[in-house]
DNA sequence: TAGATTGTTAATCGATTAACAATC
DNA sequence: TAGATTGTTAATCGATTAACAATC
């Protein structure tokens, strides 16, 4: 079998999510039933160790191998995949391009969301100079702010507007991600602004949970001293 | 019953945390058993929502009221918080104050622990001008990095070290919690840098998952990249 | 064909919810 | 005392693991 072919040279890390792979079952579509949530969270995992598998250059790999990678058992592995679909072969495992493709099929990386992130603070500006976007296969096209020193400027080649022109500008991108990187005090005013836009999902990092909406906006909260402190108290338990 | 009392005219939010509450049931211990991932999870959501409530001015709390809130069960509330013991009192709920400062105990914020950021790129530099550490009790007390640049000064108050000098510094700091912003080329070698030294935990956001280490140490692999991930998923459905 | 490994069903485990007696 | 709400036990639900027949 014929490990590090062709397919498999890839010129660096961000160029991962544009591999394309010619089905030799051809174009199964993915079956989306309702997805446990606890599978859900799994899958970026997936994604992650196997663009890990890629960038070595393993074409093929079986869910032993995978569940001594990534910390889960094969068993699970094997269900949660079969959630959306047989991937695999029996007798042989996944061909790692192909599930690849498949994951990034259904997380939406080959969709080519867009994203525009509200709010030029610290976090925001460190969200638009990282390459996590690129790697997920999100296009960051806009910035917002009230700062007039930085309005009509660009950072890392996004133009950053004005707050009065974010319904117009995120009509003009097709942006369907808004990124929320201000105070909490203004996340609802934001998100009332949204509701004639056809964003579709907003990744909140103002720290004030936002409700599932009337149009049935995805959103995700994000907390991230949540984490800090559930190290914390793992700390606090052995100083007892 | 006296709502905002004296106790609860607090100056501001990073003032929270500070708040000592005589209890008048006397000084119970909190008991620590092995509490189960799914409640430690929740911890810092009851923190962030008692401070809500001491903002609020409220003085007590019913499990009903607070799964209105939260988007929990009173039940399960219940459930959660008897695992580290009984806080609150039959036919009037839980005083907030002395809930908050138990939460407080359990998540080691009232411990003061003491944290150093290694790696001051863009996430680095967000996070020691953030207030999201002393909300928590966490004081951020060193910075290191490679950027000669930058090395002996001071950003946000807190000074710039060469990555020579990290077993040193944090010895001397007496650092807890190690902050790795760095990229994931250098996970593993400050890892081993910090088996010698006092550092009981580490959050860890190089993207390199780091697996449970001989000395007991605590690890909190953060992909914010995967909450990312899961609001496509969450659109890309809609789409299909 | 024999060996390997999936896909899938059944068994187990853990977490959530419901219910109610205890008690403030 | 009567009303309210906890603490806790039992019932349900969901997620993980084990096992193995299907099949490449």
């Amino acid at each position: 079998m014929a490990e590090n072919n062709e397919r498999n040279r890839i010129a660096d890390d961000e160029e991962l999510f544009r591999i394309e792979y010619e089905s030799p079952y051809g174009d199964s579509n993915i079956s989306r039933p309702d997805v446990s949530p606890a599978v859900v969270k799994r899958l970026p995992r997936y994604f992650r160790y196997l663009r890990v598998l890629i960038r070595e250059g393993k074409t093929r790999v079986s869910t032993a191998e995978l569940s001594n990678m990534m910390n889960l058992t094969a068993s699970q592995i094997r269900q949660d995949l079969n959630c959306f679909g047989g991937f695999g072969q029996q007798g042989y495992g996944y061909n790692v391009n192909y599930l690849y493709s498949k994951i990034c099929e259904i997380l939406g990386v080959s969709f080519g969301f867009r994203a525009a992130v509200v709010g030029a603070g610290n976090l925001g500006m460190a969200f638009v100079k990282s390459p996590m976007f690129e790697k997920r296969g999100v296009d960051v096209v806009a910035m917002f702010d009230v700062n007039e020193e930085i309005i009509g400027k660009k950072v890392s080649g996004i133009s950053v507007y004005s707050m009065d022109e974010l319904e117009k500008k995120l009509e003009e991108y097709g942006v369907h991600i808004v990124i929320l990187t201000l105070p909490k005090e203004y996340a609802e005013e934001i998100m009332e602004r949204l509701d004639g836009t056809k964003v579709r999902g907003v990744w909140n990092f103002t720290g004030k949970d936002i409700g599932v909406t009337k149009k049935g906006m995805a959103i995700e909260n994000v907390h991230i001293g949540d984490s800090l402190m559930a190290l914390c108290y793992e700390i606090a338990k052995d100083f007892e």
